[in-house]
DNA sequence: TTTATACAGTAACATCAGTTACATAGTTTT
DNA sequence: AAAACTATGTAACTGATGTTACTGTATAAA
């Protein structure tokens, strides 16, 4: 656990915080697809992320369901500390987008690492920082762009994280995060095979050229 | 000065943080209408709320823009928590709704009294939460509803924030904040008035039972 | 007072996106 | 192999929203 940290989080954190998250964090392996937070849950500790993927989602009343963006290596999750220290309850839902390992830090010394480490005030506040970026990024996506906008951004972003060129999808799926109809997807995908930048496939789809 | 700040965040900050703000802050009087800050801008002091609302909006490549959301009296800005750290620029606009007070706080005392003072600790976070609650909201108005469901929740929020009934805005205004068009707005505002719930004059309208 | 300007009302139309319905083609189950 | 199921393609339609154009009216400027 020790190497998986120090290779993920060394450059950012001094020895001493890196021993203390040794001692008190619990190494954790997610299998991708796995629900790993829901909207309500409360939360007792934070994760930092060290490979894989994890996707938040935003939910409304009736469940649909909206992709707001994902955790990578070297993330953590702004909402959890938010909620935690606040006892609140979680506002998303998060699944495993890909295998992922992480550490599970207690929340109880959060207070203390915060008040005793520049480096993890400064780690904290930078994920404060990243979080709200993305949010307003994909605000920006949804209030100035139109959908066929939106869904090239998503495969773009979707191979990136996974980094691969084939997008192992249904269009069902690819509508929930979007939070359009399966029939739209379908009608702009096609249009963007036509234009050769993507290929078509039962299941999934390949980029060529976005 | 000591009198305003205690009376907004007396219940909030120890005597002994009360203090340094008075020390190193500078109270400042907003007319409404100013714009605070804007995108791109550097910033070197985090504003304290000590009365009014300022309006926070987001700005496209073409100039579009959409409202995110009002600070209001014991209320900071997150965002300019964030940039100042990073020495990252704005990317919001801000602008004085009401005529404002505020205490300007260099972002040099910000990383010691992170350190020092359990309660700026709290109110740092828990500022960071409310923001990023709000930003869910106002992507929940528009991912989930309609034109005509976020033009009646945009009209709540602003008489709350301005505490009147009578919103004095044209039509025209209105647009931009939502991100729509002036004729999209009349339509919809005229619906309202026909269902009793509004009264239009030129330059105002009036909430009479939303 | 006349003119110009800003604001609001409304009709007609265009477009994007969501819905319904059905067809076709793989895939899995029986 | 037949049946059932799942994913995709596509047409036809609907509705919400944005656009253009023109009107009338209140207000401000000349």
């Amino acid at each position: 656990m020790i190497q998986e940290l120090k290779a993920s989080y060394g450059h950012l954190f001094e020895d001493a915080l890196i021993n203390e998250i040794v001692q008190v964090g619990t190494y954790k392996e997610i299998p991708e697809g796995h629900k790993m937070m829901d909207i309500g849950d409360y939360v007792k500790s934070m994760p930092l992320l060290i490979s894989g993927a994890i996707k938040i989602l935003r939910e409304d009343n009736e469940g649909d369901e909206l992709l707001l963006y994902y955790l990578e290596k070297g993330d953590t999750c702004s909402m959890t500390m938010a909620c935690c220290l606040g006892q609140q309850k979680s506002m998303i839902r998060a699944i495993a987008e890909t295998d992922a390992k992480l550490i599970m830090v207690p929340v109880t010394k959060m207070e203390e690492w915060t008040k005793n480490y520049k480096s993890w005030r400064n780690f904290v506040f930078e994920s404060y920082h990243n979080r709200i970026n993305e949010l307003l990024t994909t605000l920006d996506n949804i209030v100035f762009y139109q959908m066929d906008e939106r869904l090239i951004q998503y495969l773009k972003e979707k191979a990136r994280v996974n980094n691969d060129d084939i997008i192992k999808n249904t269009h069902q799926e690819i509508a929930y995060d979007l939070h359009t109809s399966r029939v739209v997807v379908s009608r702009l995908l096609k249009k963007l095979e036509q234009l050769g930048k993507i290929k078509l496939h039962r299941n999934y789809l390949k980029i060529v050229n976005l």
